[in-house]
Parts: C-alpha cells; sequence; structure tokens
DNA sequence: GGCGTGTGTGGCACTGAGTGCCCGATACTG
DNA sequence: CAGTATCGGGCACTCAGTGCCACACACGCC
C-alpha cells in the first residue's frame, strides 16, 4: 500500500479531489463517472480499473487508514486490549483531525447523500469488527466475546460522537481532550472484563479480576449482602453462580 | 404500512420468497430483476416500483420491523428508557426468532454477498440510531448523551451477538435466556447513567432496577459484603458511591 | 540494435439496475 | 353514464460496471 508511495499517491488523491469538487458542484447522483474522468484527465475505463466503483472514490483514502489500523492491531500486544484498542480509535480519529479539509467535505457529502451515509457506516463497522477480534482473542459464546463485542460497538460510538460533534463545527480546535475523555467513560464498565487474563471467567478470590452481582430490584439489602459474601468464597461450591458470574 | 394489509402483504411476501429462492439458486449477482419478475408473476416494472431495488427486495420485512420498533419507541414513556430500549431490542429479536426460515436463508446471503452484508450492517444501524435517539432525549453534547450513544451500540452488539450465534445453528432453541443475560450484561456498567432522573445515579433500594458491584480483584470477600449492604442502605450517604453506582 | 514480456491505459461494446413516460385496465364517485 | 384516481405493463433511455482487445511504454536478455 505505501510501497510505491511515489508520484502514485499524490495521483490518486487528485483524482479524489477533482471527484469530490464535482460531487460537491452538480451533486453525487448528477456527477458520471465520464465527468469524472474528464475532470481527472484520464479515461472512464481507467477510473474504473483504479477506483472499482464510484463511491470508493470518495473512501479511498479512508481505507488506506483501515489498512492501517488492522495492521496496527495485528502487531499489537495483548497486554492491555481496551488500551490497545482506544489508542486505536485514536489514530482513526487522527486520520480525520490530520486532514480536515478532505473530512469536512466527505462529512457534507455523506451527510447528504443516503447511499453514501450506508456505505459510511459500513465502513465503521469495518473498525469495530477489527476492534472485536482484536478484545475476543479468538474466543466465540464466551462472556469475554461478549464484553469485546460492547466495547468495540462503545468505542466506535464514542469515537463517531466526539468525531461528529466535531466535524459539525471544524474551526474550532480537533478536541483530543473530549476524545479521551468520552473514551474512558465508555471503557471503563465493561472494559474491566477484558483486561487481565483472558478466558477465566473465575468470580471470587481466586484470580478473577471484577465482581458483577446484578438483583432484582427489591431484593433485601442483607440477603444480597449475604450472598455476595457466599458467593466470593472460593470454597462454596452452593453460591449458585452462573457461567457469567451472576449469583 | 399495515392500513390495507389484505392480501397486499402475503403478495408482497409470496414476491420475497420468489426472489430468495433465485438469488439461493443462481446467485445474487446473476440473478437479474427480470428474472425475479418472472419467477414472481409480474412485470419488471411493477417489481422496481413496489420494492425500489433490488437490495430493498430482500429487506422488505426487515424495513416494516423497523417501522414498527420505531412506532413503539414514540409512543414509549420515558420512566425507564434503558428496559424501553431493551424491551425494543427483544421485539428486534423477536422479528428473526418468529420467522426462522426467512431469518436463516437472508443470514446466508447476507454472509455471502458482500454488498448485501453491508446493508445489513445499514439497517441494524438505523435501529441503532432510533435507540441512540430516544436514549438521548434530546440532548447532544452532554454526558448523558454520549452514554447514550454507548448503550445503544452496545444493545445493538449484544443483539447481534446473541442472534449471530443463533444463525449459526438454527436448529437450537430461541436462546432467549442467553439473549436477556447479555442484554442485562451490556447494560449493567453505564445504563446507569441513563435511568432515572438525568445526572443522578439513583442507586440502591429506592428505585433501581438493579444493583451492580465492582471491585478490584483482591478485596476481602467480607468487604465486599460490607460495602455492599451499606451501600444498599438507602439512608447511609457515607457509601461512597459514584456517579455511575460503583462502590 | 532487436525481441519477448509484463504492466498500465484507452476505446468499444455489452449487461443490467433504475427511471421517466405513456397507455390501457380497473375501481370509485357524482 | 362520464369523470377521475390508481395501478400495472411496455418502452426507451441513462449510467454504473465489466470483459475484451489493441496500443504504448517499460524492463531484461540474446
Amino acid at each position: 500500500m505505501t510501497g510505491r508511495a511515489d508520484g502514485r499517491a499524490d495521483e490518486r488523491h487528485a483524482v479524489v479531489a477533482a471527484a469530490v469538487r464535482l460531487f460537491e458542484r452538480r451533486g453525487y447522483d448528477a456527477t458520471t463517472m465520464g465527468d469524472v474522468a474528464e475532470e481527472a484527465g484520464l479515461s472512464r475505463r481507467s477510473l474504473f480499473r483504479r477506483f472499482g466503483t464510484k463511491e470508493d472514490i470518495l473512501f479511498a483514502e479512508h481505507e488506506d487508514l483501515h489498512e492501517t489500523v488492522r495492521r496496527f492491531l495485528d502487531a499489537a500486544p495483548g497486554d492491555d486490549p481496551v488500551a490497545t484498542v482506544t489508542a486505536a480509535a485514536r489514530m482513526v480519529f487522527q486520520g480525520y483531525a490530520a486532514a480536515p479539509d478532505t473530512s469536512v467535505r466527505r462529512f457534507r457529502l455523506v451527510r447528504a447523500v443516503p447511499r453514501l451515509r450506508d456505505r459510511e457506516i459500513a465502513m465503521t463497522a469495518r473498525y469495530q469488527s477489527a476492534f472485536r477480534r482484536y478484545l475476543a482473542g479468538g474466543e466465540r459464546d464466551t462472556e469475554r466475546a461478549l464484553a469485546a463485542e460492547a466495547v468495540a460497538a462503545s468505542v466506535i460510538a464514542a469515537h463517531n460522537h466526539v468525531l461528529r460533534s466535531w466535524l459539525r463545527e471544524p474551526d474550532r480546535p480537533v478536541p483530543w481532550d473530549r476524545f479521551d475523555r468520552a473514551m474512558a467513560f465508555v471503557t471503563e464498565g465493561l472494559g474491566d472484563v477484558l483486561r487481565g487474563s483472558p478466558g477465566a471467567g473465575g468470580v471470587g478470590g481466586s484470580g478473577g479480576e471484577v465482581v458483577v452481582a446484578v438483583y432484582p430490584p427489591g431484593t433485601d439489602p442483607d440477603e444480597v449482602a449475604r450472598r455476595v459474601r457466599r458467593a466470593l468464597d472460593p470454597g462454596d461450591p452452593s453460591a449458585a453462580i452462573d457461567s457469567r458470574g451472576r449469583i
């Protein structure tokens, strides 16, 4: 991807810029691939060859970013998965922040054209999927897998939340502080499930990391305390703990 | 939508069934709208008129479900937003569970064709958006808005997690128990921000639905039990409960 | 130099999704 | 009965996307 990044990347970028210019002027649907080809100074056929589809022109650079993030996760150690994923999300955010002009223009186009909106959503879903895969670490139907799913979704949601609010007013400085707070906010709950040794749904004093107790509203406080105490006793199997750590 | 649901709905369903049959047999891309029209016994033009696009045929019933859920949320009271949203997610799940055959077939098609996959993702994003809007209750840049975003994403993620695992082995009974546990699991952390009066983390015996206690690994069981007991006492403010219900 | 070979590009023709327009059939209303 | 609204079918058109072929320009090799 970055192999022969001589003039290729610039050339690619110039085509994208030409396309965006037309999309903004005439509207996305009203702009044909012939128009774009002419504006960019190459043949219609080559345009298709280089970018695949009309949508892909708009998301070409986004695709590169996705590739970078994917490789980052592949190379990342597994010692602190949540931190790694928030770092990855930070990379994505940085990808937008580094080119505010491009980001804002694409944002406006995407908001206006439903088809592009769906495409954007599919794009972020790809990130989410990469995050999920990394966090789950191969597990499929365990509690950890579910937590991975939820944390990945929350991280993406938080990312998009901050991103959108910035893109609405791009003249403001990039809100890194809000980004970091949002990340901390959404990972502090379920994130704990993912920190530490994988698997081992061990609840109690014997190595598990957290204790989660869920009760119906009316439960007597003393009863709750008693059952929690019982559940925490490693040697007592009489405590009814299900696979998800419920008492 | 359900206004003139006489033979219209059945007729619609028959067309969808015909299309799915062809998609499975010849593949999605290899099946033309002309083929579908012929198989369904109507003209190509009418097919487009009734369903809009080729993809829409496959997601027509899904669209109806989305409409139902949207109306449900519009009519829902705001007293327990998290419960309402999990109930809405349950409706969606029920939508799949009620027609296992359709669900499984669509699942297989969607998995095989990237374009359909993106469409499916966009569809679930619509649910997520509806959930988010409902949970945020008009707020935009507050903590509640962010929590709404994350909870909506997590609920959708959990829904999809359980759904996919069921669709992979559709012969098993519908795993409602796992669905409910997954919902409880993903809403117990951030959900508290959304429960009760905005901002005030109403945890304890005074109306909260569940109690969530999170502790570092090494904590002494007796200490845990004592603090849980204290935290559950409505009249005792000495229990250190933070805004998220952590003790 | 000439000569394969691989790669990128343009031109051309074709398929198929999606749309605008018109016409005929069927209902519904006074 | 005439007037009209609605719906389906047929037709022609645009445009995204693809397969195919020919051409140009790079190389490495004899």
